[in-house]
DNA sequence: TTATCTGCAAAATATTTGCAAAGCA
DNA sequence: TGCTTTGCAAATATTTTGCAGATAA
């Protein structure tokens, strides 16, 4: 018999310490962009190039889109982030965790909920790879609906 | 206990006479553009806006680029079809089943291969409405791998 | 005949590239 | 000092909008 799966609500991420010394490790240099994105990326809720922008300019810090965009590849291409693009085609960006995680999209508020679902799809992956001949690599899985403050709203 | 999940490779979508009375029903007219967008997506494989002009083309039809984003709007929008969108962020379209689809994306060679797996993740469903008073109204699972033939070249 | 559909030009939005200047170690 | 990072301008890609003219029923 099947477990019954877990639910894990991302909440906060990382030290940022251990982010700083893995970079360090690396031979990344520690510049005040990298840094204050990273800071912004610390959060359960993914955010695009444009929405860091807005974010930055927030605490006064102006840094040019280009740079923005170059600094993820960069982080990208570390595998210190996760790119996850949703239904509206736009890439957001999330600190890796161990566990692949999913996400709960509001389609009211747009509010993004990053959740971890163990042992979700293990079964089906390997029916997948059996059946089909198709060698899993990455899955991408979300849900969308309505947060409970908006499913509240809606009735 | 779970029974083992059935998956359905998606092979032949549709009687296009079948499209045709749905579209009557509506009250839409049958234009040149509309059947031969429709022929293009009654394909197990979903096409973005630009793929569609181009197979158009190739068939000596020449369509304007907003009319095919028009025509695609039209028919999401009469139910007809369905938009989804892969880790490139771009929105590719496919005629709608009565059954929800998922996909295999090949890494290699981009092939995409439309399946229906029966009986997936629906006690994940009501755990997360449940536990996180979350109402899940759609979700989007996409699977990214290697497909048969691309996973023995690699090797 | 008339509501629907189409093409063209231009705009909006997201992302990328080249090059020269600035800055961290 | 030298390599990495940054800003600016311009290019590219996808998608949208306004308007005038064409077309199916």
């Amino acid at each position: 018999m099947q477990l019954s799966c877990i639910i894990i609500i991302v909440m906060k991420i990382i030290n940022p310490l251990e982010v700083e010394r893995k970079l360090k490790l690396l031979g990344c240099r520690q510049t005040k962009t990298r840094t204050e994105i990273l800071k912004i990326l610390n959060c359960p809720q993914p955010f695009s190039a444009l929405e860091i922008k807005q974010r930055l300019s927030y605490c006064q810090i102006v840094v040019n889109k280009t740079t923005i965009y170059r600094e993820l590849a960069f982080l990208l291409q570390k595998n210190i982030i996760n790119e996850v693009v949703f239904k509206d085609g736009i890439k957001r960006y999330e600190l890796k965790l161990e566990k692949h995680s999913h996400h709960l999209v509001c389609l009211s508020c747009h509010q993004i909920k990053r959740v971890v679902l163990e042992n979700v799809l293990i079964k089906q992956e390997k029916q997948i790879s059996q059946q089909l001949n198709f060698k899993i690599i990455d899955h991408s899985l979300e849900f969308y609906g309505l947060c409970d403050c908006c499913s509240k709203k809606h009735f």
